[in-house]
DNA sequence: TTCTTATTTGGCCATATAGCCAAATAGCGA
DNA sequence: TCGCTATTTGGCTATATGGCCAAATAAGAA
């Protein structure tokens, strides 16, 4: 791969990385409502408060999510909000592939 | 995370994790240009072509690309083209960090 | 200062991934 | 049939990731 395009399909492939697991994919839906601190979004997740903790940093250091601290909590923030429109689109090639699936599906039956 | 919400995360999931690697970055975004056979995409890429030939089940399992015998070739296509929309996302979290990143850099030097 | 609450970090293990090489497979033309 | 070309698969190793537990840290309240 050319050496100037390299650099920044690694930048935009560890942005997708960061968003590429469920329950990083929850905290990213649920930022884009409201801010949320971590054992908020602990308790919605289920599963041990270090884990979340880490799933945050992850999104933090790839730039999706910025945290405040206020009161006693550290509120974490959805950065960048067109981040769910892409949503749609993952829903898209979702259900394409649900389409396709059937279509094997019914062929089979026949 | 509640059950019948955990499994639509997940396959969320799957498609961006397909997504999240720079080869395929370039593959998806190559092949929205035009198709492509296996060996182009060898060249572009420059690794081995067993490694693209990976890549791209990777692309195929998760339904964003599909392929066609013709002629003495595979021809590669991209199934979503608003996959291209997101990449536009991307770059606005990446300048957003580097936008960042300066800010930060200039209140060092003061 | 000591306790408490909220969060992060370190350690460990199990699992997944990328990459290369070599070998297997598929289809075509001689 | 044999050999050629295009592609995939298997095997291997190195590295990264997710998850939990336990321990560390930070900041406010008693």
């Amino acid at each position: 791969m050319n050496d100037s395009l390299k650099p920044r399909y690694e930048a935009r492939a560890r942005i997708l990385k960061a968003m590429a697991h469920p329950s990083r994919l929850l905290i990213i839906e649920e930022l884009q409502k409201q801010e949320r601190c971590v054992n908020e979004l602990t308790e919605m997740i289920g599963s041990d408060m270090s884990t979340v903790s880490k799933h945050l940093s992850v999104l933090k250091n790839a730039g999706l999510v910025s945290d405040e601290k206020r009161a006693n909590c550290i509120y974490y923030t959805l950065r960048c909000t067109c981040i769910l429109d892409f949503i749609g689109c993952v829903e898209e090639v979702l259900s394409a592939n649900a389409e396709e699936h059937n279509k094997i599906l019914k062929s089979c039956k026949k």
